[in-house]
DNA sequence: ATTATGACTGACTTCCCAGTCATTTGTCAA
DNA sequence: TTGACAAATGACTGGGAAGTCAGTCATAAT
């Protein structure tokens, strides 16, 4: 999880290093539950186990907190889109499966979740924010889709070009089940595997596909 | 806009009542751009043309008026649902064609928009909002899509099941559609009309859909 | 072993804002 | 016209939370 330490690390700094990122922890699970603006200091600091004056050893205020808290949890997310760009010239449908498995489990299943909400919810308090997500995440990812799309077109696994146009299209059910999950679990439950499986049937009808050898 | 007054109303009555919108108006639009918290009763009220006082006239607390300003913009929402599913022995198509088509008028290019976006901010801090939007919008918009999607597959306008499982397919578009006007219009427009008309296309292709006479 | 350093603390200050209520204003019935 | 009453007002209050800073003490330097 931690990095390799660089080289020498004083006791000093290497506790310094816990502190913060005992911060961003506590400071990700409050920020997401409360929101921002009723998220209160004294709350994160108790969680993090520090003290108030701590924080402003490492966060300018509040808001550089909030913003520092985000984008430490959106970053390794490009990890994983590596790893998809990788198997590019597997069959489309294959490679779709394997980014809703991806997504199922390493955003879905942790607290990195409620991270989307939080952009939605507080993007027009935070207007630096949401373009960072937007440039960060949104535009790579609908580009790293298209190509995709792009390939499986040229190849005949896809019928129409729709996926190129609007490569969010094959996004979307993944946006649903953050949006539910986040929202509505507690009055009904999704069964996001299944719902995931039926779209990729939607995009690329059994018929349509290539055998798989 | 305004419903038939009732029988009779009093000078007082009438002035009341639209103090009591003028409040509702200013906070819709207060809430949609601060959040819950962040939203100051000063505003909404200088924004209103009242005092502060008047506020509590009407509303318990800022709480009540948050949720009543939530309820009263969502409510208007199924007139356009029942004249929807007057029509369902149209093609799947053309329903979903002119369920897009209202969409994209009476929510998507007015401050409704926004809503959306609050519930799923403030869902979190307030369960029972996010239950009234779950039990009075999400689950029959669902239940009419279902039945929809269902009849249209009996008479084999779509090829699979898939809708019928997973209304919220269908749906999904819209999600989309909602979420970047909100959070991310100001950094990259989306064609919402192409989008929509794609989705279709996705769902309904051309060479499945009966001749229309 | 002794001193110097600066990371960390938490009580305190300051500001802000939801909610109150004594006062003023406007309506309506007599 | 007028008096009674309700409706509306807005200065004020109390509490709560962001941000500060003088003091403490573990660690590093000598």
């Amino acid at each position: 999880m931690v990095v390799a330490p660089p080289h020498r690390r004083s006791k000093r700094e290497a506790a310094s290093e816990a502190r913060r990122q005992a911060i961003l922890d506590a400071a990700l699970e409050i920020f997401v539950s409360q929101g921002f603006a009723a998220a209160r200091l004294d709350d994160i600091v108790s969680a993090a186990g520090v003290a108030k004056g701590t924080i402003y050893l490492f966060f300018r205020d509040k808001q550089d907190l909030f913003e520092q808290v985000v984008r430490g949890a959106v970053g390794p997310v490009f990890a994983d889109m590596a790893v998809l760009a990788e198997k590019a010239d597997a069959p489309f449908d294959a490679m779709l499966a394997a980014l809703f498995d991806t997504f199922q489990r390493e955003i879905l299943a942790t607290p990195k979740r409620e991270i989307p909400r939080l952009i939605f919810a507080e993007g027009r308090r935070f207007p630096e924010l949401a373009a960072f997500y937007h440039r960060e995440v949104i535009t790579p990812g609908l580009d790293l889709l298209r190509r995709l799309a792009q390939r499986a077109h040229e190849r005949g696994e896809l019928v129409s070009d729709a996926l190129v146009r609007h490569p969010v299209l094959a996004f979307a059910p993944m946006l649903v089940s953050l949006i539910w999950t986040s929202t509505f679990d507690p009055f009904q439950k999704l069964d996001v595997a299944d719902l995931l499986a039926t779209h990729r049937e939607l995009l690329s009808p059994p018929q349509a596909r290539k055998p798989t050898p």
